[in-house]
This record gives structure tokens, C-alpha cells and sequence, in this order.
DNA sequence: TGATGGTTGTGCGAAATCTGCATAACGCTT
DNA sequence: AAGCGTTATGCAGATTTCGCACAACCATCA
């Protein structure tokens, strides 16, 4: 058999569309991390155009999940809200275990006891 | 709050590229059951050009998933391999139960007991 | 007080992807 | 040999994604 292994994913949504996966998940992290997206978006590879879009997605919702600051000190920068903050750990402790619990049924059922 | 739910998914990667997640199961399951590509995609509602790429993608990795005949009684028919059968019964021993036990957990952090 | 620097915010064309129409190939059936 | 319903596929149009280029902003510092 070729290698052949599984993947899965968990995300939020909110009113029926995507608000919060393990991309979205990452950019938030990244900004608490840096407190600015543009380095945020540097640090995961990706176009600050991108992460900005994103951040558009997750806020249409109504749920402020970033607080922006143009211009000033540094040129501007940006702090995630105690309720992202919040969202971070709830998702995390659903995800918890999540993947390594797959990939052991998956094992169970896909590769053959060598006995 | 907002009405603000969980989604998962879980698919197969063979040579680090999707190989069978939820749709392309369907696709498998609808061809068992009517033995043409074209009445397959038909009950799913895709068009029959969708539905052929996606078994070229699948197939492009060297497993056999779908006999086909052109021409002939009834113009033709297509019927899935022992191969796809296992393939879609183990797939379905892995998915039994995770979406419901990942909707209990996601239950148990984000909905707060009504006490 | 005005120039600077680094960030956020955005329009828009390019690139990549997806979609499905149109048509060919095929081989039983009549 | 004509017809029929299926499989197979090229290709153009539609849609989505991507990222470059540039505007807006404001504490700092000369």
C-alpha cells in the first residue's frame, strides 16, 4: 500500500460561514506574539494583505477580535482582545488531543497487527 | 453570544495530497449504487465533468478505485473496485462517532452550565 | 513645525483555480 | 449501419485568490 496517512481539522463558524481554524488560529497567536500584524503575517509567511483579509472575515461577525493603532510609536501595532484571547483557549481545549486520537484509530483500523 | 457552532472533517492524503474526504466518498458511494458515473452525479447534484476529475485525482496515485466501459449495453457502466469498498469501509470504522464526540466536547467548554 | 519611519488600510490587475459546455469515442442493440 | 447512453476531454468563461503598489496615519525627533 502506498503511504497512505490521514488528516483532519476542526473550525469555528459563525452564522452558517468559516470564523475561526487552525490558520486563523495561527495569525491571532502570531499577533499576540508581536503585537502587529504585519510582523505577525512575516513571521508565518504569508502576504500582510492576506492576514488582513482574514481579520476581515473573522470581524464581519460583530465579534472584535483586534485592536489597531495606525501611525504613531513605531508606526502603528495591534493587540488582540480578551475575548480572542478567550476563543484561543476554548478552541484549544476542544482541539486537545484531538488529532493524536485520530491518527490512533486510524492506525487501529488502517494498518494490520503484525503478529 | 452570536450563534457560533463547530465543524470538523477528516480525509486520507496519499503522497501528501487529499485523496478521500467526505465529498469523494459520496462520489464512491453514489457510483456503487447506480454503477455510472453519470447517474452519480447526478443524485449529488455535480456535474458529471466535476465528477470525473475528482476520480482522476484519486486515481492519479496508482489505486484502482472504478471500472469503466465505454459503449455497450446501455452505453456504458462504471462499478467500484474491492479495493474502493475497503477503502470506504474503513474510512467510515474511523469517522463512526467523531463528529458527535466533538460536538459533546465543544458543548462542554463553550456552553457555559445553565445553573 | 515639518520631515521621518514603520505600521495599518485598500484598490485593482494578474494569476491561479474552478466550472461546465460542447463534442469525440465507444460498443451493444436493433 | 444507425441509434443510444455512457465515458472521456479540450477549452473558454467565470470565479476566487494573490500580491503589488500606494494612501493614510501619528508619535518622534531634529
Amino acid at each position: 500500500m502506498n503511504d497512505i496517512q490521514i488528516r483532519s481539522k476542526i473550525w469555528l463558524e459563525v452564522d452558517g460561514e468559516p470564523f475561526l481554524g487552525g490558520g486563523r488560529l495561527r495569525l491571532l497567536r502570531a499577533i499576540a506574539a508581536t503585537g502587529s500584524i504585519n510582523a505577525a503575517s512575516q513571521q508565518l509567511g504569508i502576504s500582510y494583505r492576506k492576514a488582513w483579509s482574514q481579520l476581515q472575515e473573522m470581524e464581519k461577525h460583530g465579534i472584535p477580535l483586534v485592536e489597531r493603532e495606525k501611525g504613531g510609536c513605531g508606526g502603528g501595532r495591534s493587540i488582540i482582545t480578551p475575548q480572542a484571547r478567550e476563543l484561543l483557549s476554548k478552541f484549544d481545549d476542544v482541539q486537545e488531543g484531538l488529532h493524536e486520537m485520530i491518527d490512533d484509530k486510524f492506525d487501529q483500523v488502517f494498518k494490520p497487527d503484525r503478529n
